[in-house]
DNA sequence: GCCAACGTTGGC
DNA sequence: GCCAACGTTGGC
């Protein structure tokens, strides 16, 4: 199967790429929307990921991380005590899967979003047209393009 | 912290 | 099935 490339969002206060090096690798836990859902369904071991910080400023691409197991049932949702329990899901029908992740890279300098937004090869990127969506589908393209301009800035 | 944009829910 | 009301995301 030919590898896909991704971006993921995280907000930095709940779990930053920091926090992904500490612990090497992580459920995805928590993606309540449809479409990101189907994103990770897509997802296969080995897929490449962008990691992105949201809700700092700037927002931007912090490093790198990869795929290393496929989607399965978040076990947060039947979890009463947790944020993301969701009362209409069951273990028989779960509504929502994650997958999970390791650490691969941090970038020496992060890429902010008004520098993606100005690179014309970018202008296509699912991150500069539609700002909701958390896990996303990224052009190889324009994976390659992202990791050639943090190497520029060391 | 504000609020625009977007997604979801639920009454009809 | 429409769409108003509501809740959430995320850039600023």
């Amino acid at each position: 199967m030919k590898k896909s490339y991704w971006l993921m969002k995280s907000e930095p206060d709940v779990y930053s790429i920091d926090d992904l090096i500490a612990d090497g690798r992580t459920h995805w836990d928590g993606v309540r929307n449809y479409q990101a859902r189907n994103n990770m369904m897509k997802m296969a071991v080995g897929d490449e990921v962008l990691y992105y910080h949201s809700r700092q400023v700037p927002p931007a691409v912090v490093g790198r991380a990869r795929v290393v197991k496929e989607s399965y049932p978040d076990f947060t949702q039947f979890d009463k005590t947790s944020n993301y329990y969701d009362v209409r899901s069951s273990e028989e029908d779960p509504r929502w899967h994650m997958v999970d992740v390791e650490f691969v890279q941090k970038f020496e300098t992060e890429i902010g979003l008004t520098e993606i937004k100005d690179q014309q090869p970018l202008v296509s990127m699912v991150l500069v047209n539609n700002s909701r969506l958390s896990v996303q589908p990224v052009l190889k393209e324009e994976f390659d393009w992202i990791l050639k301009m943090s190497r520029s800035k060391l």
